[in-house]
DNA sequence: CCGCCCCTTATTGCATACAAAAATAGAGTT
DNA sequence: AACTCTATTTTTGTATGCAATAAGGGGCGG
C-alpha cells in the first residue's frame, strides 16, 4: 500500500504503521494482531513484525502473552488516572526547570503564544485538536525545561498512552478560557523566573484539566 | 552455562542475561554486541537475540543504529542529570501520593522500617549494597502511592538507567546517618497525613542525595 | 440440549537460509 | 610511508522452514 520509508528499516515502517492503526483506533483495544495476516497485509515478513510487536510491547500499546500471540493493549481507568498522575508529576516540574532554564528570547516567545492563544480565543477561531495551541504551549514548556529524557517520556510515552486512552485535550466548552488563563500564569512564573510558583500553576492547571478528563471519561461509560 | 529459565521465552532469558551483564560492567559501555558472537555465546539462534535487542533498546540499555549493528549504550554526566531530576520529580510526588493513600498498616510499618535503619546505623551493620534500608525505605514509599505505573517507571526504566550509571546508594560515609534522619521526616509525614510535607522532605531528601552523587560522578572522572 | 474429550488445524517460537550493506584488508599508485 | 580504490569477508536485515504449543471443531456420552 504505502511506500515503506526509504531509508529506516522495516521494522521501523511497522512500528510507524501499528502505532498510528492503534492511536486512530483502526485497531481496537483487546484486538487480536495476528503474525501471518498482520505480515501479509503489511507486506513484510514475520521477523520485522515481532520485532516490531518488541518495541511496542514497550511502548505499552501492545500486550504479549507467551504462545497465545500480541492484542492490542487494553487500558482501564485506573491506568488512565495513573498516566495523568505521572504527567502532572513531570510536567509541573518541567515548569519549575522551564522558570530555571529558558532564556529570555524563549521567555518572550512563550508570553507571545500565551497572547496568541488570547487571540484566537476571542476570535473564536476554531484549530484542530492535534496541532492546538494548547499542545504548543505544554510542549513549549517541556522544551523549556532543558531535560531531553524529561521531554522524551512525556512526549513518547506518556503522550501515546493519553492518545490511546481516547484523551481529547480541553474539547469542553467553556474549560479552553479557563485554560488559557491559566496557562497565562504559568508563562508569566516562568518568565519572571519564579520556579516554584511556575511549578504549583502549571500543577494546578492540569489537575484541573485531568479531572475533566476522568469525569468526561465516567460520563462517557 | 545456566539453564534458560524453564517457563519463559528464550526472548525474556537474553533480555534477562544481556541485562544483568550490562549492569554489572560485564559488558562495558560503548562495546559491540555482534549477532551471531553473542548467540553462539548465550546458545540460541539470532532471531530471539535481535527481538531481546529491541526490548533492551526500549529500556536504553542498548543503542542500535542502521545497518551497524547495536551496542551498550554510553551515558553522559548530562543524561545522569537528566536521569536524576525526574527520578526527583516522580518519587518526591509518590510521597505525597503514599501520604495521601497508605494504610494505617502500612504507615506503621513505614515507621518500623526507620526504626530498624536507625538501629542499624547505631550498630554499624553494614549491609550489602543490593538490598539496603536505603532501597526499602524508598520502594515502600513508592509503593505506597499506589500508582502501579509510577512504581514501575520508578523501578523499571530509571532504576535500570542510574544502575548503569553506577549509582552507589549513599556509599558515602556520613551521608547514612543524615539520609536516615531525611527518611524518618519524609515517613514522619506521610505517618501523619501531610502530602505537601512529605512531598517537599522527599524533594529535599532526593535533592541532597543527588547532588552527592553528582559530585562523585565529577571527582572520579 | 449441554458438556467433555480427542483430533485437526492454525499460530506462535525458534532456527536456518539468503541477500544486501558495511567493515576490512590488500595491492597499487603517488 | 600514506592514501585510495577495490575485492573479500563479515555482519546485519529479512525471508522462509520446522517443531511445539494453543485454539477450534466434531463426535460421543450424559
Amino acid at each position: 500500500m504505502t511506500d515503506r520509508m526509504e531509508s529506516g528499516s522495516l521494522v521501523d515502517f511497522v512500528v510507524d504503521r501499528i502505532e498510528k492503526a492503534i492511536l486512530l483506533g483502526d485497531y481496537p483495544a483487546g484486538m487480536k494482531l495476528s503474525e501471518q495476516s498482520l505480515a501479509t497485509e503489511l507486506g513484510v515478513s514475520r521477523s520485522p513484525l515481532r520485532e516490531a510487536f518488541r518495541r511496542l510491547e514497550g511502548k505499552k500499546l501492545v500486550v504479549r502473552r507467551h504462545n497465545a500471540g500480541a492484542r492490542v493493549a487494553e487500558h482501564s481507568a485506573k491506568e488512565l488516572r495513573e498516566v495523568l498522575e505521572i504527567r502532572e508529576a513531570l510536567e509541573s516540574y518541567a515548569a519549575r526547570k522551564a522558570a530555571e532554564n529558558m532564556s529570555e528570547e524563549e521567555k518572550a516567545a512563550l508570553l507571545r503564544l500565551v497572547e496568541q492563544q488570547r487571540e484566537y480565543e476571542r476570535l473564536g477561531t476554531t484549530v484542530d485538536r492535534n496541532q492546538s495551541p494548547e499542545q504548543d504551549f505544554h510542549l513549549f514548556v517541556i522544551r523549556g525545561s532543558k531535560n531531553d529524557r524529561l521531554s522524551d517520556m512525556l512526549y513518547g510515552d506518556l503522550y501515546y498512552a493519553l492518545r490511546v486512552l481516547r484523551y481529547r485535550s480541553s474539547a469542553h466548552a467553556g474549560r479552553s478560557r479557563l485554560a488559557i488563563e491559566e496557562h497565562a500564569v504559568v508563562a508569566t512564573a516562568i518568565a519572571t523566573g519564579q520556579p516554584e510558583v511556575a511549578e504549583q500553576a502549571m500543577r494546578v492547571h492540569l489537575r484541573r484539566s485531568h479531572e475533566n478528563m476522568l469525569n468526561a471519561e465516567r460520563t462517557r461509560n
